[in-house]
DNA sequence: ATTGACTGTGGACCATGGACCACAGTTATA
DNA sequence: TATAACTGTGGTCCATGGTCCACAGTCAAT
C-alpha cells in the first residue's frame, strides 16, 4: 500500500510516517511507480511497526530508541540470542515503570481517601 | 532554603527549577534576601511537589499538565470535591496507561518465549 | 488531453524541556 | 574591604518530534 493509505491505517500523519522511513523506524519497499522519485510501498509489516511506534512512545522512548528496538527485529526471528536479550531488558524497563505507576496510583487513592475523610490525619507523602 | 539547596535536595538542576517556577509549577515565597531581585525560598511542601514533577515526566505528563494537576492542590485541602474530581479522573488515566503497559510487556513475553522455542507458531502478534 | 489527487524532496516553522551564558546585584567569608 | 560564591533576569542555543508549505513529477479518471 502507498502512503496516504499507510497512515490512514496506522492512524499516523503522512508527515510522521515520511519522518519515520527518514529516521529508519520503516523501511518500505521501492515501488515501480513515481518514475524518478518512486512510491514507497509498505507492507503489513510495516503495520506492525507503527503499533510498535506508538506503544514505545506512549512509554516514553525516543525515536532512536524504538528503532533501536524494531531493528533488533525481533519479527524475524533471526540472532536469536542478542534479541532476546535486548528483549528481556526491554520487559524489566516496562516491569519498572508499571511499578512506579502503580505506586502513583496509590499515592492519588490515598489522597483521595485523605480528601474524603476531612482531615484525617497527615497528607499522605509520594512515596519517596 | 534557596535554589541551590533546593536543586540539590530534589535532584534537579538549578536551570529546571527555574523553568518550573517560570511555568507556574512552583511557587517560592519570596524571600528577604536579594534585593532588588529578591531570592526565591523553597520549602518542604515544594520538595513534595518536586517530586510529584518527576513523577509526572517520567509518566510522559507535560509540565503544564503537570501544573494543572500540582494547581489543583490536594495539597492544601481545601474546595474538596472539584479536585477529588480531578484527581479520581488522573487516576484513571494512570490505570488506564497501566493497563497499556502491561499489555506490551505479554507481548514482549509471548516474542521472547516465541524466540526461545524457535519457529513454534506464529510470531505473536501486537495487541490491537 | 486535461484535471485533480497523490507522491517525494527540501525547507521553514513550531512547542517542549531544558542547557548554557553574560551580566549585575547580593551575600558571606576571609 | 576584597573576593568568591550565589542569585535573578534575559537571552541564545539545542534536540526532539513533529506540522506545514511550495514545488515538481506521476497517476488515474474523465
Amino acid at each position: 500500500m502507498m502512503i496516504a493509505a499507510f497512515a490512514r491505517e496506522s492512524r499516523l500523519s503522512v508527515d510522521a510516517v515520511r519522518l519515520y522511513v527518514r529516521q529508519g523506524l520503516l523501511h518500505p519497499e521501492v515501488g515501480t511507480k513515481g518514475g524518478s522519485r518512486p512510491y514507497q510501498i509498505f507492507s503489513a509489516l510495516d503495520l506492525e511497526k507503527a503499533r510498535i511506534i506508538r506503544a514505545g512512545q506512549a512509554l516514553g522512548l525516543s525515536l532512536k530508541e524504538i528503532g533501536a528496538f524494531i531493528n533488533k527485529r525481533a519479527f524475524d526471528g533471526k540472532e536469536g540470542d542478542v534479541v532476546i536479550a535486548f528483549l528481556a531488558e526491554q520487559r524489566d524497563r516496562l516491569a519498572g515503570r508499571i511499578s512506579e505507576l502503580e505506586k502513583l496510583v496509590s499515592y492519588v487513592d490515598a489522597k483521595i481517601a485523605w480528601l474524603r475523610n476531612p482531615g484525617v490525619g497527615p497528607s499522605p507523602p509520594y512515596p519517596h
